[in-house]
DNA sequence: CTGAAAGCGCTTACAG
DNA sequence: CTGAAAGCGCTTACAG
């Protein structure tokens, strides 16, 4: 392999010039620029960035944690989070918890190890451990999706947009609505969502039923086996139903489908995500669009920023917006 | 920042010592080997892989060039390549071209310059400049969906997957069987999946009409306005379709419907890719799973494999299987 | 405008 | 079983 000392030599110069032109900082006589450029080009010399990270301490590369890389939404968000981050040259080290989240911490340590100049993380729950490891990584870092204590964090406006929707609901005159939500260790889809959806309730004073309210792992199937659930007791059925992520939606319509519910005259249906199976199932499903890639624009955006210059620890709501389908 | 200097002081040894524990390798007395660890866990050290990788010429980095990320095949794909990966202690340095073609060679030197052990090229296309490229780069290399001379390639099966699926359709009596394809400079799917149609016409001697072989770009507004071209000269309608991605084919079903065609009795519509879409849309889109993720993870078994000992540069061709959908 | 020298944090023959 | 020394390929004060 050609190193910078090669290219010196062939030069006729030291490192140090070789240097200087290849990082275009300090002066450097035409002269001498030319016939260095010209070598590089020649030889195709490519310079080595382990040891030019290990001189400088920086890597020019920013860890990305995710929960699921093949999941609608993360993908969205590492495109956003590419598409900035690539403009100013820096490249993405991608991990995957697959939703383990020891891993998370681990990743934290390997991605530090790894000298990467920042830190995304896509965080599902919040604990102790993971806060106090993001604190001992000293790196900029930013948590998107959740609201982590002392990290500058980028959510989605959980408690709103599932207000939002509920409301959207007995505005088309529900009063027997039905929820498909996660569990509550992951604090924004988990609570907020379900706060959201409680608390509308409560404002119209409607009616809150046990086996209305179920919880799903963010999968189609579990989608369509909690609608199965609130379909079980028929004395009492619901006129509406609002999940908490469109899968889950999507999987609620099948089981609907299946036993002969029209949609939306029999039962309305309700997701979030903007999934693009929510605009081309049938019929189209009503949602909430996070505008992910945006989010993970901004998140870029603002953890280059702190790399660039040290930054207070900020916290951020990301907007969103309804989209009313055929299924409501 | 502690460094094993700093390890190999306050445990008063040398730092060749150290190294040992870390890496686990050569004698060091059980003695010292608990008084190192102890210190490493108190301290929290964590090892710089930059100096590490400057010298031993390993990084633990795979480099991953995509055409988009935010598609499912390709986040299927990175799914599986990391799952294998991961095992392996690698990371995935992820890089984008966003259909640029320029980029992938830039990427190639780029990740050759961070000093990847290897990297997977989603390829879309075929020319020199990139196979000299690759071949300059000297690395542990596989293309994966693009066959590139002289480079390891997986390849999904193309030709015979469009064959098959062109036959299903005849088998269900279709004469007239309209094509989307994409541009040809993308060999595989532009130019393969097209001559598996064509070739499943001339054996059962069935008309090719030139209107009704349109062109997208794997966008699903393209599926839309390629089957208004075929249905726009209505003297001659055909009664199937076979667009070569699934999003084409949902595209094409949706400008159907919107004409008031009925999904399968007055035209027949086939995908491929599998995508989550195809399964939930209605009519349930026929179509071919290629096992994208098992594509993935094959590639990363070669390239690691590749990476532990030099092997012979080889051709892959990954098997597919037809799904048939109400769609048809 | 240019170069000699130090140093980033590791590993690895080599010697004992 | 352990350590001193060299070296991976860069950058950066410092000196001239």
């Amino acid at each position: 392999m050609t190193t910078i000392n090669d290219i010196a030599k062939m030069a006729n110069v030291s490192r140090t010039t070789v240097s200087r032109v290849l990082n275009n900082n300090g002066y450097v006589s035409e002269e001498v620029r030319k016939r260095i450029v010209k070598i590089v080009e020649e030889t195709g010399y490519i310079p080595s960035l382990s040891a030019k990270s290990l001189r400088t301490k920086k890597s020019g590369v920013i860890g990305v944690i995710l929960p699921r890389i093949n999941t609608e939404t993360a993908s969205r968000v590492v495109s956003g989070i590419n598409e900035v981050v690539a403009k100013e040259n820096f490249q993405i080290l991608l991990t995957d918890t697959e939703l383990d989240r020891s891993k998370e911490i681990e990743y934290i340590k390997l991605l530090q190890s790894r000298h990467v100049d920042g830190i995304i993380l896509l965080a599902t729950n919040i604990n102790n451990k993971l806060i106090s490891t993001i604190k001992d990584a000293n790196l900029p870092f930013i948590s998107l999706g959740q609201d982590l204590p002392d990290v500058t964090s980028i959510v989605y406006d959980d408690y709103h947009a599932a207000a939002d929707l509920t409301n959207m609901l007995v505005n088309h005159g529900h009063k027997k609505i039905a929820f498909i939500g996660v569990k509550e260790d992951d604090p924004s889809v988990g609570q907020l969502r379900k706060k959201g959806y409680l608390d509308t309730l409560s404002k119209y004073e409607l009616p809150i039923v046990e086996s209305w309210i179920q919880t799903g792992d963010f999968s189609i199937e579990s989608g369509y086996e909690s609608m199965k659930n609130i379909i079980k007791d028929n004395r009492q059925l619901p006129t509406a139903v609002f999940a908490v992520t469109d899968s889950m939606a999507i999987g609620a319509m099948e089981y609907l489908r299946e036993q002969g519910f029209k949609i939306p005259n029999d039962m309305a249906v309700a997701g979030i995500g903007a999934s693009t199976l929510s605009k081309h199932v049938t019929p189209s499903l009503t949602t909430v669009d996070y505008f992910n890639k945006e989010a993970g624009e901004k998140t870029a955006r603002l953890l280059i920023d702190q790399i660039k210059k040290k930054k207070e620890k900020e916290k951020y709501i990301q907007n969103y917006r309804l989209i009313k389908g055929d299924s409501v």
